[in-house]
DNA sequence: GTGATTAATTAACAATTGTTATCGTCAACA
DNA sequence: TGTTGACGATAACAATTGTTAATTAATCAC
């Protein structure tokens, strides 16, 4: 989800911290508690998990975005997923623990994390209808035309895995007709 | 989601009002904005939308579950789907208009409502990462563990289309030793 | 109860995807 | 510069799913 109030922007730099990392940095690691929140000021990460020794990417985190393992945020479980930047990123960072009291502290913090959470779970549920509905073909189509973006900056293998399916497969439906 | 606070249900029984309908009744309807929210007591139904004229089932709802489009409650979006009760349901109403007046005006109903959100948010994410990661079979034998309710009272065309192949194909997969 | 409708199984065939392996390209790096 | 490793394209074949149609089973309506 997309950060589009500039004041909102500004009220979050001033309480998370500015750092930077280098691409291929694990910012949240499957199967560990996450700690922090990391805001997206520019780069990218994606989101992985193991299934039988191989990775399988299923989201994408760009400039804007929230980088965090949100399960962990709601029920203190240890995180789904990993988190890896795929560009070097600046992002501005806060512990799960702080930000969970500015909540408590800041009706507009509190305001601003439900207004994500139900911003989230629409964008899931549209996913989850795109997976049951589609082929890979229309999926791959509807994410050419709703985010061209991901395809140009990402590597082709990974966002096959995102598509539910081999890169032997993307690379087919690519170059079909 | 389950509510398992039997005072939650009891406070949503005072302000919601009981009413009952016979099965293949449309309590939500696709593409118009959805006026109501329903809290089943018993009963189920299933949430379809149409694609290329065909039914796709993507949610069952079961009693202690919540009949709404959550997208017109959110966005006052036109619904993305039909909720139609697959057995007589008997239901809590209430409008959606009340239903964000009480939130505005008793915290516990707000925060109840964020706690759905919250846990609905995880469920997608959960049925999101299966589709992308699973094969048709694998979500079957997974939906029989975690769901068996699911298998017993749901016709099996519709969990077909929940887990996003065709009734054919199920059928074998259920008949393949 | 009986006929009509809907649901589930099965078969045959087409289409798609998965798997494994090879090859060419490119970028990183010593 | 040369080597290594990652990435994407392609080929061959296996496995699975989709499609259509026919048959049986179950359910619904009167």
């Amino acid at each position: 989800m997309l950060i589009k109030s500039s004041e909102t922007i500004e009220n979050i730099k001033r309480i998370f911290t500015k750092e930077e990392f280098p691409a291929k940095t694990l910012l949240v690691k499957e199967n560990e508690i996450s700690q922090n929140i990391y805001y997206v000021e520019s780069g990218a990460a994606r989101v992985w998990l193991n299934h039988d020794g191989k990775e399988i990417t299923i989201q994408f985190l760009f400039e804007g975005g929230f980088i965090a393992s949100i399960e962990s945020i709601i029920s203190n479980e240890k995180s789904w997923y990993t988190i890896e930047t795929i560009e070097p990123v600046t992002v501005y960072s806060i512990s799960t623990n702080s930000f969970k009291q500015k909540m408590e502290q800041f009706p507009h913090v509190r305001e601003f994390y439900y207004q994500y959470i139900q911003q989230s779970l629409l964008a899931y549920q549209k996913r989850m209808v795109s997976q049951i509905k589609n082929t890979p073909e229309e999926r791959y189509k509807e994410l050419l035309k709703e985010f061209p973006e991901i395809i140009k900056r990402v590597p082709q293998h990974y966002i096959a895995s995102y598509l539910g399916i081999t890169s032997v497969s993307l690379s087919r439906i690519r170059n079909r007709k």
